[in-house]
DNA sequence: CCTCGTAATAAACCTAGGTTAATTACCTCA
DNA sequence: TGAGGTAATTAACCTAGGTTTATTACGAGG
């Protein structure tokens, strides 16, 4: 878990979308992030001049609303970047917490040397791009099913898609992830259990 | 409406994100497409192998479920590159249909020559990479909206967003933005107009 | 002028999921 | 051992929005 190896993945995770990036022209500071279940990379209301680049474990991206209503928007599994476009795009506050769900390790480097780089190296800039479609692409699908599917279709869904980490995660944050209260995810599960 | 002329639209609309294109290397055949009320760019379940840009009017991206159910997922307005990033990146058939909601015009080019363009031309690239951004953004808010907000409140924010619009678009299609039934819609306008 | 077709509204009823409150089952810590 | 604290479940009740069925209001075409 040394700082190379770290950032060896984070260089090979923008490899799988575009080779030929040039990396000697990347000079930047890294930090790193050793997180227990329930840290926080980044939380809610705080500026943020920092992307994140998630080496391994599993984070989500929740908000709590006035009302102390928890939502959980996305559950990311390493190796993933990581961060709140809005906030550093934008200047603006971060919306969500970013929020370890199991140890994970991550490190971070300022935003500007990010868009430094995308300014000077074309390679990188297009794995970013395809990044981007990407959890563009995955966004859309969670609208879909927000929209689409019942909440006993979402959870099935959410256990589908996270087979090996659906008796981990604590119901609560199950339930904010599919939209519903941890009350209403009980009575499903419940439901599920008595129709086989 | 000449071809040039609209084809001037589209470089500016990537100037804005990011000067120094080197529009010389962008050499496609582009087709213009006039659009009335209704007509539609991309349908859903269509392959397509085009990436549109709109250069005046409004189009709304929306699909229809098995049972029937229409959603619409964005309104978008010109100037803006539309279409579905899901079917050109991953070649699969679209998920939702591309319709003008009033007159508008757009052009349509190959997604290959987009593509190609990425490959040689780095403000170009970080322009797309700054407008996935952009809309990234967008959809994290309406996933907000969608999540924390009551259909009440939704249709309040859409009158915001759409006050030229709010009177013109059929009622049919704004509730299938704020994701309720043309019904719930008339009652929630007929609630407000009795409690101003 | 009438007729057919669609959009919007309205009323009656239904249901998925929210809310409140109580119960049980673990924890950890003293 | 026992006292808090939290997580999960259950039951009773409530409400926002869906569903069904009419009703009204505009068209466009004959």
């Amino acid at each position: 878990m040394d700082k190379p190896y770290l950032i060896q993945q984070l260089k090979a995770f923008f490899e799988r979308y575009q080779t030929g990036i040039n990396w000697s022209l990347w000079q930047t500071e890294v930090t790193i992030h050793m997180l227990n279940t329930g840290d926080c990379l980044l939380r809610q209301g705080e500026q943020s001049s920092h992307m994140f680049f998630l080496c391994h474990g599993m984070v989500r991206y929740f908000s709590i609303s006035e009302h102390g209503k928890e939502y959980t928007q996305t559950i990311a599994k390493a190796p993933r970047l990581v961060g709140s476009t809005r906030a550093l795009t934008l200047s603006e506050s971060a919306l969500f917490s970013i929020e370890a769900v199991s140890t994970s390790s991550a490190i971070s480097f300022h935003w500007q040397s990010f868009y430094q780089q995308m300014s000077q190296d074309l390679a990188f800039t297009q794995a970013y791009a395809k990044f981007l479609e990407d959890i563009f692409i995955n966004k859309e699908q969670k609208e879909h099913a927000m929209v689409k599917h019942s909440a006993t279709q979402r959870y099935l869904d959410f256990c589908r898609d996270f087979s090996d980490f659906k008796d981990v995660l604590p119901k609560q944050q199950i339930a904010s992830y599919i939209g519903i209260t941890p009350i209403a995810l009980s009575r499903i599960r419940t439901q599920l259990k008595n129709t086989p």
